[in-house]
RNA sequence: GGAGGGGUGGCCGAGCGGUUGAAGGCGCCGGUCUUGAAAACCGGAAUCCCGCAAGGGAUCGGGGGUUCGAAUCCCUCCCCCUCCGCCA
């Protein structure tokens, strides 16, 4: 949620930046709407201050024994018309944070203006292996080997669902183990596990809802019970942790990660990566969340990037940094960097990574505040995210850069210890 | 699921129709004392909204009601705790 105070005062700022992500024509309405609501207030509170001064003197009146039935009479009457004025101003304000919850994040300054065709390319790690032969995708790699199964997916649940078999399981397993060892034994990291059904309010303190419910998993309660959400990351619940708390200064940054499944409709990508364990219903991911100063935070993104990137680093797969473009950002997103894997099956890069500062966005929803260390008011804390890394994606990239010649897959010696010491995946004899 | 108890400021906790924006404690900030620190003592400080300001308004889990007036009474929802039952 934007700030309405900057919205009030730099209109066409704030025009200006949402310019290529959406919600300019909001920003009238809303100045609208607020001019209303302060003249509403404004008119109302001197009501009050008459009401609060009468019902002191009918007091003083009571404790002198007297009975001010005409003053009780009249403060019946004006009771009433401010219950009503406070009603209207009620109904300005629901218009209101209607409006602000449907617009983005502001971009930060340095990132660049336009759709997915200006994103700019950051740095590239690893030179892609040369291949003897044709490298296949991770599909016949994986159905050869038989460790990916998609058609008993497909008749468990329905497409985009997968069953790993052997030692597909447990290179799943693995990688979760290790990457999560990484991050908490040598990045700093906190491990956190967090539930992965939570309530519609912290899923509107993250930005999925009001706006993305079409692209979430929702339970049926029986009547009258709230419903709950599988998480499409744990961003949302990890970055939700401390919300409507004052954390200190000196606690801050947190660095929290948690390895969760994820759950998405994927409504609208119809048609798109249909082949393959690339874009599923359900995924496993390692996420990585940090609640930072304002201070800090760019610092703290940048940081997270290479402890995302140093899982590529370890397991030998080469990628690329992408600094995305202001239309291709997240809704909650100030800035954003995507980490990509070269996957020689599909012959380019593929996002196995996001990393995003969102600022005080979701602070302002979660109410996650933090009290500096020199005397002063709470502020809100800034939140990021990122992934540390897409698990499936991650055992895609294996299976395509590690394939071999005889359909084997070759085990990277950093995720060794995690396989009982195997080097290959050969061929199973179901 | 059944029966009780409870949600108050950064935290703990008193208040149970008007003088309570809210005692007390802890923590925090400033000062006295001290070589320095601690302790002790003195003082300070809630948040949000409207307003150029003076000032005003709102806030005691959420919403609604009673009343001239509600942290205090009533209704409702949410959450937490204890005991019983069931159970991975």
């Amino acid at each position: 949620m934007l700030d309405l105070k900057t919205i009030r005062e730099h209109p066409q700022d704030v025009e200006r930046a949402l310019e290529s992500r959406g919600g300019v024509e909001s920003i009238q309405r809303l100045l609208v709407l607020d001019a209303d609501r302060r003249r509403r207030v404004t008119a109302v509170e001197a009501l009050k201050a008459e009401r609060n001064k009468a019902t002191e003197e009918i007091a003083q009146a009571k404790r002198r024994g007297e009975n001010p039935t005409d003053e009780m009479a009249r403060m019946r009457k004006l009771g009433d018309e401010i219950k009503e004025e406070d009603q209207k101003i009620a109904e300005v304000e629901r218009a209101m944070e209607t409006v602000l919850l449907h617009l983005p994040n502001l971009p930060h300054p340095s990132v660049p203006v336009g759709g997915p065709d200006d994103n700019q390319e950051v740095r590239r790690w690893g030179t892609p292996r040369s291949f003897s032969f044709e490298p296949k995708p991770h599909w016949e790699v994986g159905e050869r080997l038989g460790i990916l199964d998609f058609e008993r997916a497909a008749k468990l649940a329905k497409s985009r669902f997968v069953v790993l078999w052997g030692a597909g399981a447990r290179l799943e397993r693995a990688l979760t183990q290790f990457m999560l060892d990484l991050h908490t034994r040598e990045h700093g990291y906190r491990e956190v596990w967090v539930p992965h059904l939570v309530n519609a309010e912290t899923m509107a303190n993250t930005g999925q809802l009001p706006k993305f419910e079409e692209q979430l998993f929702k339970t049926l309660e029986p009547e009258g019970e709230r419903a709950f959400y599988l998480i499409p990351t744990a961003e949302v619940p990890l970055t939700c942790l401390h919300g409507g708390e004052i954390l200190k200064e000196h606690e801050l940054p947190k660095r929290y990660v948690a390895f969760t499944p994820c759950y998405r409709r994927e409504a609208g990508a119809a048609g798109q990566d249909t082949r393959g364990m690339i874009r599923q219903h359900q995924f496993d991911k390692v996420e990585l969340v940090k609640l930072a100063t304002p201070r800090t935070s760019y610092d703290e993104l940048e940081s997270m990037v290479k402890n995302a990137e140093e899982v590529l680093k370890r397991l030998e797969l080469p990628y690329r940094i992408v600094l995305l473009a202001t239309g291709d950002m997240g809704f909650a997103a100030a800035k954003t960097y995507d980490l990509e894997v070269w996957l020689p099956g599909q012959g380019k890069h593929r996002e196995i990574s996001s990393c995003s500062n969102c600022e005080a966005f979701q602070a302002r929803r979660a109410g996650i505040r933090y009290r500096p260390a020199a005397p002063g008011k709470a502020e809100f804390v800034h939140t990021l995210n990122g992934s540390g890394l897409a698990v499936g994606r991650t055992l895609i990239a294996i299976l395509e850069n590690f394939q071999e010649a005889d359909g084997s897959v070759t085990i990277p010696p950093a995720l060794r210890p995690y396989m009982d010491g195997i080097d290959r995946i050969l061929p199973a004899s179901v």
